[in-house]
RNA sequence: GGCCUCAUCGUCUAACGGUUAGGACGCAGGGUUCUCAUCCCUGUAAUCCGGGUUCGAUUCCCGGUGAGGUCACCA
């Protein structure tokens, strides 16, 4: 039974890779029958974030990645699902004592009592000699009546993890093989003087009483990996598989980050961007299940998620091909689903649109939106009239007596249609038919009645907009451009 | 700096050791068209460098270079 989990830190927001990486996780569960968890790594008190969990929680349920265990929002309320809970780490404190008094025991852990500003002062110096900066096991030296002295008067400490001499080896799914030397390892701290474990510690014990097989994480995490690998080792433990997913980049191939633009994954869903185009494109990025296709639905990523095709370099994010996918599903979605979608943007902006136009306006615009955000911008001229020009009306190749007298021809047939006429097809139909039989021109007579209808240069056909107005909307903007032209 | 990892168009990528090195985004041009958008067509541009192995290397091996990661009582 395959067993993975996501197991971030509710001290920051999660990018875009943290939630590429999270779906890589859920793509490998779904596809093999498994178990996705959703754990909460918490164990730094000091960046704790008010809410934390609750917005990650609340992330994975906006994008639609539904896990099988975790903390779950019930009423507002956290409350932990599964049969391996807490999946929050503050909650488990107790659970990680006995693994660090049995690796105290067999001699692969130690007590020290070194102050934090004396750690701080040997590195500097290592530094500035351009040694390796590891603990320099000051304590390890310290006979058991010291260790015993200094328990007793609760001097501050930690525990360290021994690492032995020799070298340690894993298989990386994406990478193969890596091994490195221990002598290159510190001696990591396990529990800090808080009493509350390290990363390392409480992600280690975790995996194993969680039964987790697969730990699929971010390339950051290969170094430490090490000192995991001797954990597993040190208790007795059966390890995991390991893969470390690369990094997504900047466009100048730093690691991507906040001060070179969004990179929140909230941000984009805030923005307008559609939670399926978002995990079709963070899929794609550094990763290609098959050939020349590059959208997916959830269904066919799961189905051809293949770990080991993921690429091992790191990802510069693309964002323009971002904004492609989402209006490649903005336009894959019905006018009605549209609608629903764009209208917390519209709630959002304070703008209220009448139902029946803002689904006219939807179908209209739909070819033209990137993200759904686009709508409250798009909707303003069917709202409104904006003022315009009224040497606009007028076609390039024509004069001002010609768009007058085309919308007032126009103006007429539309009069003596029925309002349930008004569709872009019959529009289209009906006034393509009067400017054949009059032998007019299609510029003289489409340019003023759609610049008369829309205010702009640039818009929508005059088929559309009239369609999205309506019938006496569009009586009352072509009579008012007649009476401009005067 | 030590260690680890990585390396195909600007970007994301495809290519049993044999292809005119393919696709997508972007960009440019064209078609459709009253304008915009959509749609369609065309073009643009890449195997980091040097050795080896091989009849043949983008592909395998070694070295160099470059890039990224990591070196916390943070995850």
């Amino acid at each position: 039974m395959i067993r993975v989990r996501s197991a971030p830190s509710p001290t920051g927001f999660w990018h875009i890779g943290n939630l590429r990486t999270a779906l890589y996780n859920y793509l490998f569960a779904k596809k093999h029958g498994g178990t996705y968890i959703l754990r909460v790594e918490d164990t730094d008190r000091e960046r704790m974030v008010e809410g934390g969990v609750e917005a990650m929680i609340r992330l994975l349920h906006n994008v639609g990645m539904h896990y099988d265990e975790g903390p779950m929002l019930m009423n507002g309320q956290i409350e932990q699902i599964g049969d391996f809970g807490p999946y929050i780490q503050s909650m488990r404190l107790e659970t990680y004592k006995p693994f660090v008094e049995q690796l105290l025991a067999s001699g692969h852990a130690y007590y020290c009592f070194c102050a934090p500003e004396e750690l701080e002062a040997q590195r500097t110096e290592q530094q500035a000699l351009k040694l390796p900066t590891k603990y320099n096991r000051r304590c390890l030296a310290l006979t058991s009546e010291e260790i015993r002295q200094n328990l007793e008067r609760n001097h501050s400490r930690v525990v360290r993890l021994k690492v032995p001499e020799g070298e340690t080896s894993f298989v990386d799914i994406i990478r193969g093989k890596i091994t490195i030397n221990n002598a290159e390892v510190d001696d990591q701290i396990l529990l800090k003087s808080d009493g509350y474990p390290t990363y390392h510690m409480a992600n280690v014990v975790d995996d194993h009483l969680m039964e987790i097989t697969h730990v699929i994480r971010g390339e950051e995490w290969i170094s430490s990996t090490t000192k995991h690998v001797l954990l597993y080792q040190m208790l007795g433990w059966k390890m995991p598989e390991f893969a470390h997913c690369p990094l997504l980049l900047n466009a100048d191939h730093s690691k991507l980050s906040k001060r070179q633009g969004d990179v929140a994954a909230e941000d984009f869903l805030a923005k307008g961007y559609l939670p399926e185009a978002l995990l079709n494109f963070l899929c794609l990025l550094g990763y290609n299940p098959k050939g020349d296709q590059e959208i997916y639905t959830m269904a066919e990523m799961i189905d051809l998620f293949d770990l080991s095709k993921v690429n091992p370099s790191g990802a510069v994010v693309n964002f323009d091909k971002l904004k492609w996918m989402n209006e490649i599903y903005i336009r894959q979605k019905s006018t009605d689903e549209l609608v629903e979608l764009c209208q917390p943007f519209l709630d959002k902006a304070e703008k209220s649109v009448e139902a029946e136009l803002l689904k006219r306006v939807v179908a209209v615009e739909k070819e033209r939106l990137t993200t759904l955000a686009d709508i409250v911008e798009k909707v303003d001229l069917y709202v409104k009239l904006v003022p315009y020009d009224q040497a606009l009306l007028v076609w390039k190749k024509a004069d001002a007596a010609d768009a007058k007298a085309n919308l007032q021809v126009v103006s007429a047939v539309l009069e003596a249609t029925e309002a349930s006429e008004f569709t872009i097809k019959t529009l289209d139909m009906k006034i393509k038919a009067l400017i054949a039989e009059n032998g007019l021109q299609n510029g003289n007579v489409l340019w003023p009645l759609r610049v008369a209808l829309s205010g702009q240069a640039q818009s929508p056909s005059p088929f559309e907009m009239a369609y999205a107005l309506g019938k006496d909307e569009v009586l009352r903007r072509i009579d008012f451009a007649i009476k401009k032209i005067g």
